[in-house]
DNA sequence: TTACAATACATTGATTTACAATATATTATA
DNA sequence: TATAATATATTGTAAATCAATGTATTGTAA
C-alpha cells in the first residue's frame, strides 16, 4: 500500500530534473523523453510529461521547434534556453547537496527517547 | 521562479523517507523530527507532518506511545514497527537505484536530434 | 488565582501536480 | 477509403504539501 506511494514520491520529486537533464544533453522529442525515463526506471506518462514541458518552457527553460518526421506527424524538439542551462546548473548542485544529506540522515547512530531526550530545553 | 518549485518537488519526494529514516534510529516526537530534517536542509511543518504520520501510523509502519514532558503537554513518541523496518529496507534500496539512475541520467553525452534520430522505427 | 507564554497535537481550505482517460490531427498502409 | 501508428494536447480526479488556525496542557509572572 503505503510503500509503493513513498515510492512514487521518491520518483516524482526527480520528474523536472531528469528531463531538464535529457534535454540538455541534446535535443529530444516527448517520445525520447519517455523512452530515456523509462531506461531509468522513472516511468512517466504523456498526460504528465505535456503539461510539464509547457510549464518549463513558459518558465523560459526551454524552447522547442518543430521537426518533420518520416513516420507520422511533425515533432516538438525541445532545447534548453540559456536560462535553463543555469538552471540545470542549480538543480545539479541541489541534487549532490540532498543527495548527501540524506544519505547521511539514513546513516545516522540509534538513539531512544530516555537518553536523547537533552535536546528538549 | 520554477527552479524554486523544482528544488521544493525534490526535498518533498523524499520526505517520508528521511522521516522513517529518523524514526528509525530510534524514538522521536515531531518535534524532533521537524528538527533533524531542518538540519539536512528539509525543511517540514508541523502541518504536513502530522497527517503524514498519521498516514504512517494507519498504513501500519508506525506506533507510538504518550512521555510526559518536564516543560509542557505530553508528547507521542514515534517508533516502527516490524513491518515498518521492513518497509524501510525497501526504500533504502530504493532509494540508492533511484540515485544511481539519476547520477548516471545525469552524466549521459550530448547528442543532437540529428545524429540521434535512429531511436525512431 | 488569574492571565499569559511556550509547547504540542491537530484540522481546514487552497493550490499544485501526476495520472488515467480521452480528444484531435497527421502519415503510412491495407 | 478505412485503419493503424504516431504525436500533441486537454479534462477531471485524487493525493499531498502548505499556510493559517484551533484546541489543549504546563509553567511563570502579575
Amino acid at each position: 500500500m503505503d510503500i509503493q506511494n513513498t515510492q512514487s514520491q521518491m520518483r516524482k520529486g526527480v520528474l523536472e530534473f531528469c528531463i531538464l537533464s535529457i534535454i540538455q544533453q541534446g535535443e529530444v522529442y516527448p517520445s525520447d523523453i519517455v523512452e530515456k525515463m523509462k531506461l531509468a526506471n522513472l516511468h512517466i506518462l504523456e498526460g504528465t510529461l505535456y503539461p510539464l514541458l509547457t510549464r518549463l518552457k513558459n518558465a523560459g527553460l526551454l524552447n522547442y521547434r518543430w521537426v518533420e518526421s518520416i513516420s507520422g506527424p511533425p515533432r516538438k524538439y525541445f532545447v534548453m534556453t540559456e536560462e535553463g542551462k543555469a538552471a540545470f546548473a542549480v538543480l545539479l548542485q541541489t541534487w549532490k547537496e540532498m543527495t548527501t544529506a540524506v544519505d547521511q540522515l539514513t546513516q545516522e547512530k540509534t538513539n531512544t527517547a530516555e537518553n536523547s531526550n537533552q535536546a528538549v530545553s
